[in-house]
DNA sequence: ATATAATACTTGTCAAGACAACTATTGCAT
DNA sequence: ATGCAATAGTTGTCTTGACAAGTATTATAT
């Protein structure tokens, strides 16, 4: 591999994934719903787990404790989610979109859809499977290096 | 493109770039080098580039105008960067680089390249060319976009 | 020549992330 | 049963980023 090529990689996708957060934000402006990119995927983690514990709601989005706390207090306050303390343990908690929440979700998915056609456009399902295992490689790279 | 597949490609490029960052801000700790990953970014744009006004240097690192003006105040005050106001133009400051900002820039330099050899290990000249292609799609499908 | 626009930069506010330190609760070893 | 470790979550601090609004200076239109 020729080092030289891969100065400031990071800074490569620093600066697409800037403007696909930009795009996102942008387009959820536009279509009046308030949310970030990263309540976005809060609310979408929730949308398909149903009720799940904090922890393994920053687990399934890559997010620390501190994060999905103050963004799950932000939802609550906003109406889109709903926590609960566990019975069994009471150091847990339960959490769960709302009716709000479910709507939004839904109301925010075309945009999703679109934002994605567009940053797509041109690509194919090749590149797809090049960019996430490209990815998946330096993840695991960084991530088993951690560990020894 | 399937569209299904795509869904949160955004995460996934989010995950890969935190763990990125988070590499590379231990490895600077662990070196004694007390930079985070976007004020090297600076440090190293202004390295290459001599003496630049603020404006470029955010060009140039895709950054705003007022991130890299508290970066750049912060530089200044950590000794690593001076900052003058230019003669001709008096609303402009220009930016360099101190001889202290030139040694942790090159102190820092074997430990970038140990980043990216262990992030790119596994992985070839042709991956290289892919990402950077796909990335560099995406871009300019949202920047184009953007104009329109 | 003067008003207005544009440019360069700063400041304020909020969201998010990294990390350390903290509380409360539960699990486990003996 | 008690002490200690582990777990779940919160709070505090600093950095970065997005965005709006501000100041100061320079360019431009008439």
């Amino acid at each position: 591999m020729d080092l030289s090529k891969t100065k400031r990689f990071g800074v490569h996708l620093d600066v697409t994934l800037k403007l696909i957060k930009q795009d996102l934000l942008k387009r959820f402006r536009q279509n009046n719903i308030d949310l970030t990119p990263e309540q976005w995927t809060i609310i979408s983690e929730l949308a398909d787990q149903e009720t799940i514990y904090q922890r393994e709601l920053a687990a399934g989005t890559f997010k620390d404790a501190p994060t999905v706390s103050r963004i799950v207090e932000l939802l609550v306050n906003r109406g889109y989610i709903s926590r609960k303390a566990d019975k069994l343990d009471r150091r847990k908690f339960l959490v769960s979109l709302t009716k709000k929440g479910r709507d939004i979700y839904e109301k925010s998915s075309p945009i999703l859809y679109d934002a994605r056609t567009l940053g797509w456009k041109g690509l194919n399902n090749q590149d797809y499977k090049d960019l996430t295992r490209i990815l998946n490689k330096i993840s695991s790279n960084i991530s088993n290096d951690e560990i020894s």
